[in-house]
DNA sequence: ATTGCTGCAAATCCTTTGCAGTGAA
DNA sequence: TTCACTGCAAAGGATTTGCAGCAAT
């Protein structure tokens, strides 16, 4: 059995709120990252006079506090979140429609001609950042 | 020995102008991807009346005739360029100061730590992105 | 009652665009 | 001369922020 939206938001550190219970709902049943303006999309209707900046600072928060993770989509430069989770994720990115879809059980060392044949994503190309600290800032972080 | 600016434009397809030799000469001398607003700043000297919006257009024209790559950093999304070359490339992005630097010889199965002993870069996460184009798109590209 | 969250509007940052004037061929 | 490029200002899109009022505990 899952645990409720306000326990999950407890268990965070999080205070409760009509919006964040929402919010969360609607991460919770994400089958892919949504971007900003696609969860305030999909909040309003549920609660007509939630703002767009609300959903900034909802996710923010939740970022904060590691219940979700962000990531920014080269293409298209915009925020989307999903729930967080501890294994590592990995996306294919549509260049046209720009939605991301994550690659299942994905190891380090995958191909692009892997992919091709595992999935129904034409790989054009396939980027790796490694995040982290360089010399000069790790002696003040 | 290495070709002139003003070859190598005319080898791309691209007009020459006094503020694309300048932009170029700078990309050429870069050791590390550079954003938008610091090759402006680097040109400034070079050419007082270069406006930022040059620059912008430049390098929108440079990408198109293949003679540099963009990259968006995730972490402050700002564009970066570099002379374009064949290679795939990999970066380590610092999260504090946001410069990234080229990861040397880079194979798609690099680990964490092996990032960590060959370098001087304090490695917290690394992202890899797949890029092309999903089934729906693939239809209509 | 207190504290922090929300709604709204305005500001900010990076990037793009329209237009008139200039420069390269 | 011609056409593309430039400088400038203004617009644009995504995100952030200040502030007064409201909601959750």
């Amino acid at each position: 059995m899952t645990v409720s939206n306000k326990e999950l938001l407890r268990q965070h550190g999080i205070k409760y709120s009509q919006q964040r219970d929402i919010v969360l709902n609607l991460l919770r049943h994400l089958t892919r990252p949504a971007s900003v303006e696609e969860l305030y999309t999909k909040a309003l209707p549920l609660h007509p006079t939630i703002h767009l900046s609300t959903v900034y600072r909802i996710l923010e928060n939740f970022e904060a506090h590691h219940l979700v993770v962000r990531n920014t989509l080269s293409e298209d430069k915009k925020n989307v979140y999903e729930l967080y989770t501890p294994a590592h994720k990995h996306y294919m990115v549509c260049l046209k429609c720009h939605q991301c879809f994550p690659i299942p059980d994905c190891p380090c060392n995958i191909l692009d001609e892997a992919v091709t044949k595992a999935t129904d994503f034409e790989v054009i190309d396939h980027k790796i950042e490694i995040l982290g600290y360089c010399a000069t800032c790790q002696l003040r972080h």
